[in-house]
DNA sequence: AGCACGCCGACT
DNA sequence: GTCGGCGTGCTC
């Protein structure tokens, strides 16, 4: 009787290839095979066995790579589980278990028995619970979850996730004082080499630190999951294959049974959510914190970024001897270059963006694609006006202060030193947390660019900015805004979980997540025209079904290295069926000009 | 996803 | 003429 196998290729189809598997080889379900595939040799991932097949013409597999399994059949369902949630198939996610690496057909260096533990794994019946621990800072959530690590690790592996390489570097300090010699670290920048033998090492009793990658590449013994600061905007992934951290983790604990644990200052909203309708325990030991000072600028001082409030209560920051942290979140000197004469405004070449110049006047940088220029002195479109610039960023706020402040050391948060009195920082400031002696007072300047109502979450990220934003000032954070009376004003300085009602009244009554779904379809290509027009063959296809559709819309910025964008957008239920139905609409949608890439919320 | 094949419009 | 960009279909 012919023995065919099932395997998995790393490729955008929801469909496995059959293969004969010569009597002379052996091969377990969860061990990569070398296969020739479309005249190409390519490494698979064995998901089946059979004793026959549909298909008349099967190839025999050339060779069996691993001995022992990688992937057990929990990674195998796993990864079929993702595939329903979001719009990618089980084999994409398949290869995301597997370090980049071994999709080469290297042989594994050492073999170990995935096998046994397995078996143990799988008689595993416990209900798992899940909890939300919140209190301020990184060190008195550790203390609130190290003896469930400690307990969790006796009989498997604990993963640990970071939302960044430096958070994880400094936990990590912490942590190895208490697990000498254990502690693992997976983060993806890692090389090649290194990140296989680290993921060889992490099969089995492991105390594993990682970032957003490290949840793929859980072992079979996996025992406890923690998220640490789960309301992080870097636990999404803002490229193909679009997904969330905290989603990942969460259907992880369920479809394993173990326990998770999510640590942070604040809750995410979903989190938030399944707090209210009891699916996640709350363990809220967070204090009250300081409040926020809420300063409303007048009609009179609309258009001015650094007005006479700003200037005065720096002025008297100074005079006390403190130190401050002036926050706007653009980066770079102008935000637009101008004619003085034609107004023509430099763009680059192969994107359609603003070119941003530097401190140096006579360069300009794109934004998006880095390509340099140098400015011309006069005009090149008019010949006939000289270039001025419009527009701020954290380099001009620098050195507007500068001249309003002669004698004061004003610098910039990539190279300020202990003497420095005003930083001028972007939100990058949060990442650094750890490493910064505290300051006394912070002024955000810009917490209207927040209040956008074109994106439902930008109010709730606001929020989580300038409660996170406070833990770095000794003294007081002012926020500068036309808005005062804006909802997330009022509740700012309230108790944290009436914003938190705010806002998910809000969500509920527009069906935005965490109730309904939002679905974002982006197609890329360089012919503008052929693009527009496949927008909108698929928009109409859509519509005909459904009627919660909108767009196209172009992209911003609409064209990054000469291709253009175009996003529709569908809400619908937050069910498995809407999911399913986003799928099935852009199956077969893609062609060789056009790419698709699809961000469900 | 990557690749071969075949169509069609631009242009030395 | 023919070169190259783009749609279509296929992969066990």
């Amino acid at each position: 009787m012919l023995k065919i196998v099932k395997v998995a290729v790393p490729i955008a189809l929801d469909k496995e290839f059959d293969y004969i598997c010569p009597p002379s080889l052996e091969v377990k379900i969860g061990a990569r095979v070398l296969i020739d595939f479309n005249h190409k040799k390519r490494v698979g991932i064995v998901i089946g066995t059979s004793n026959q097949s549909k298909i008349f013409k099967l190839k025999s597999i050339i060779d069996v790579l691993d001995s022992e399994v990688l992937l057990d059949a929990q990674h195998l369902d796993f990864a079929k589980r993702l595939s329903e949630i979001y719009s990618y198939s089980q084999n994409e996610f398949l290869f995301m278990m597997i370090p980049p690496h071994l999709k080469k057909s290297k042989k594994i260096s050492k073999q170990r028995k995935i096998n046994k533990i397995y078996a143990d794994v799988k008689r595993n019946e416990n209900k798992n619970s899940s909890c939300f621990i919140k209190a301020d800072s990184f060190l008195s959530r550790y203390q609130l979850w190290r003896d469930s690590v400690k307990e969790k690790l006796k009989n498997g592996s604990v993963l640990i996730c970071f939302p960044q390489l430096t958070y994880l570097e400094a936990a990590r300090k912490i942590i190895e004082n208490d697990f000498p010699n254990q502690v693992k670290v997976i983060h993806s920048q890692e090389k090649g080499r290194e990140l296989t033998s680290n993921w060889e090492e992490t099969r089995e009793k492991s105390l594993i630190l990682g970032t957003r990658v490290a949840i793929f590449y859980y072992p079979s013994d996996l025992n406890l999951i923690i998220v640490e600061e789960e309301n992080s905007p870097y636990y999404f992934q803002e490229e193909k294959p679009y997904h969330n951290l905290l989603d990942v983790a969460y259907s992880l604990s369920i479809s394993k049974a173990v326990d998770l644990i999510l640590s942070s200052d604040y809750p995410s909203l979903t989190t938030y959510k399944r707090i209210k309708d009891e699916k996640i325990q709350l363990i809220d030991k967070g204090g009250k914190g300081r409040d926020i000072k809420v300063i409303h600028l007048s009609e009179f001082t609309k258009n001015r970024i650094i007005g006479p409030i700003l200037i005065e209560l720096l002025r008297e920051t100074i005079q006390n001897n403190k130190r401050a942290v002036v926050l706007w979140n653009r980066k770079g000197f102008a935000r637009v270059i101008t004619c003085s004469s034609c107004s023509h405004i430099f763009k680059c070449e192969h994107c359609s963006s603003f070119l941003q110049s530097s401190l140096k006047s006579e360069e300009a940088t794109c934004p998006y694609c880095q390509k340099n220029y140098i400015l011309p002195k006069i005009c090149t479109k008019c010949n006939n006006g000289y270039l001025k610039i419009k527009g701020y960023g954290i380099q001009r706020i620098g050195s507007t202060l500068k001249k309003i402040f002669p004698e004061v050391k004003i610098d910039d948060f990539s190279e300020f030193s202990s003497n420095t009195q005003i930083v001028i920082s972007t939100s990058k400031i949060l990442s650094y947390v750890n490493e910064v002696k505290k300051f006394d007072r912070g002024f955000v300047l810009d917490a209207d660019l927040f209040l956008n109502h074109l994106d439902y979450s930008t109010t709730f990220n606001a929020f989580l900015y300038l409660r996170k934003l406070i833990f770095l000032f000794q003294e007081s954070l002012y926020v500068f805004t036309r808005h005062k009376d804006y909802y997330l004003f009022k509740h700012l300085n309230e108790n944290w979980r009436s914003f938190y009602d705010a806002e998910l009244q809000f969500r509920k009554k527009s069906q935005f997540p965490p109730f309904g779904l939002v679905a974002k379809i982006t197609l890329r290509g360089k012919n503008e025209k052929v693009l527009l027009k496949r927008v909108k063959d698929l928009y109409n296809r859509i519509e005909k079904k459904h009627k919660e559709v909108y767009g196209p819309f172009e992209e911003k910025p609409f064209k990054i290295r000469d291709k253009f964008r175009y996003s529709i957008i569908v809400k619908a239920e937050r069910t498995s069926q809407s999911r399913r139905m986003i799928k099935e609409e852009i199956k077969g949608f893609r062609t060789s000009s056009i790419q698709i890439a699809v961000n469900l919320q």
